[in-house]
DNA sequence: CTGAAAGCGCTTACAG
DNA sequence: CTGAAAGCGCTTACAG
């Protein structure tokens, strides 16, 4: 029975105190069930009855206006375009903003960015009075935060800020590599040879890292067992031909990019995945490993997680600066799980130790 | 020499006004370049000087409350996480919003979704004022829009609403299919395959669609070459099978998933590609065209320009609103270009006709 | 328990 | 050419 009439005009505060026989201040004190406010309860239904009866929607805007408080944040994301399934950050970050009751807005930003052009990008977010921005980028390890980015409480995602004075979310690029390790070691594998990207960017670095790390506990030799290669499908076909030369019984590679290359090399030496050989990748990047044969084991990155944690975060900082409680900033990593599919199997023979 | 000092507080127009000499008013004036109003150069300047002193920027929220629009608008999108490459209609959405200096908020609905829970994201863009609303879907053809959708000006990306009234974009994918095959019969193709989906969206129908056009300009008899599957590797991968029995020279996938079991299936029957066959597919879903060997040739989906065109069809919708004059409602369907890759070839053979 | 008044930061008739 | 005043729709001390 709720207003199924057209409303030609959306009713304000006025006029739900109008019809309820009271003033707007009351109708703000029920409404928003303002503490050490006693209102009657004969009055609060009634209050309550005019709003339904009207179908009233506080103004956000005016109440931002008086509150000093919009209750939205801005997302400024680096190519949201050429990242893999950058879109899961900003579902990640939108979810926990509705649950919170905040708007997202977002702005895209080139990558390599002109620094003044972001700069631009969240001075719009600024002007409209956006509660807390958070910075998004991918390639980067630490950067120099824009200046005007630490005029409102803001967070990072993907990266640390030099100063060290902003909350940041990380990927455990390193954890997630040597997870891969540890379960290829469990399953019998002892010569892993990994396909290693030549790119620049904290991710070769971290998985490289995770790769040693797990066969150094394994006590497992590297020797001969990386190879650099692009870190695209043919980088990953060239370099798993050259590791193939090892012999080894397993190949991660550095992602599902190049792990598609790898299936392909395996191919042309007449080798079964994953009987004759495993592969594995990184980065869990829809469509690739589904639509391989096998599917492809991977490891994913969490992107949701990030985006929803950003958002927690700054809304934490947000009410602890309300409160006049700044909180320390301490770069949170999140975990990059092992997602299991068919491209793993215990090598064919036991090999010699 | 612009304010490197770090400003403790925000200074607002009154700031300004002061510093310059002049009232708020003429601030405002000055600063909004209002029509049919003449300040003297002179005040102007003094006015411009003063802002620029102050690094001031006008609160939008302030001048939105008062000027009754937010210059918000509010894109939802159903399952931004699931689509191939949604991310593109975001990103043209954005784009188009920052040359307008809108400001875009995003929500993100399930899929098949309860029509409820629709309506009340679209109220939460409601509450905040926005001045306009885009619905993303996917899927879909023809939607029955939620109903408080139209109680500001919207635009539909991928379907049309039952009511026809509010302006939408579509991809051609009818017309990207048929234009594949006039490629593939440029080429010297004669019998070509289809390996359609078995899923029971638009999208089906239309590349289907496409495809019959296509073959019926050239001439060209279906008869057997079109084949049904599942929509994803393992589907294209039976479906070309089944196809290969036929002997076309080429095969036209759904999906570029599907291609990628089309390649598996040409390598199982010892077919190179493109010499030995052709493969085509759709979507371009980074990263797999570029992932595969030889790179395949497919059609895109103009997910950016979707976005693009509907914030621009808003806009103007908004401002047609202000000025009383509603704009017709022409369903606006974009091209999917053709993107040529190494996947096509001529025929080996020149088939008989 | 309830309300009159001020004010958030702007813009906009209107007057001079 | 310039400014005083009202008002957008709320919330919030403060008073009673």
């Amino acid at each position: 029975m709720t207003g199924s009439r057209v409303s030609e005009k959306t009713s304000g505060i006025r006029d739900v105190a109008a019809l309820a026989g009271v003033s707007p201040t009351t109708v703000s004190h029920v409404l928003n069930q303002t503490p050490h406010t006693r209102v009657s309860e004969e009055t609060a239904a009634r209050v309550r009855a005019a709003a339904e009866e009207l179908g009233y929607r506080p103004n956000r805007l005016a109440r931002g206006l008086r509150t000093q408080a919009s209750d939205m944040i801005g997302l400024l994301t680096e190519e949201i375009a050429t990242t893999p399934h950058a879109g899961r950050i900003i579902l990640g970050a939108q979810e926990e903003a509705s649950r919170r009751n905040l708007t997202l807005a977002i702005i895209n930003s080139e990558l390599h960015p002109d620094p003044e052009m972001d700069e631009s990008q969240i001075q719009a977010f600024l002007d409209r009075q956006a509660d807390g921005i958070i910075y998004a980028t991918v390639y980067h390890d630490v950067i120099e935060a824009p200046e005007n980015l630490l005029m409102r409480p803001a967070a990072l995602i993907g990266a640390r800020d030099t100063a060290g004075s902003i909350p940041a979310v990380l990927p455990d690029e390193r954890g997630g590599a040597a997870s891969v390790v540890d379960m290829l070691v469990a399953r019998g594998h002892r010569r892993i040879g990994f396909a290693a990207s030549a790119d620049d960017v904290p991710a070769t670095r971290g998985r490289l890292q995770g790769y040693l790390d797990g066969m150094a506990r394994a006590g497992l030799s590297t020797d001969g067992l990386i190879v650099e290669g692009g870190s695209d499908a043919r980088g990953g076909y060239r370099a798993t031909l050259a590791l193939l030369e090892r012999e080894p019984t397993a190949v991660f590679c550095y992602n599902d990019r190049m792990a598609m290359g790898a299936y392909r090399a395996a191919a042309d030496r007449g080798l079964q995945i994953p009987s004759d050989l495993s592969v594995v990748g990184f980065d869990d990047q829809a469509p690739l490993p589904e639509s391989l044969f096998p599917a492809l084991t991977t490891v994913a990155l969490p992107h949701y997680e990030m985006g929803a944690w950003a958002v927690a975060a700054l809304a934490d900082l947000i009410q602890g600066t309300r409160d006049g409680q700044p909180r320390a900033a301490d770069p949170e990593v999140l975990e990059c799980p092992l997602i299991e599919r068919d491209s793993v199997a215990p090598p064919r023979r036991r090999a010699a130790a």
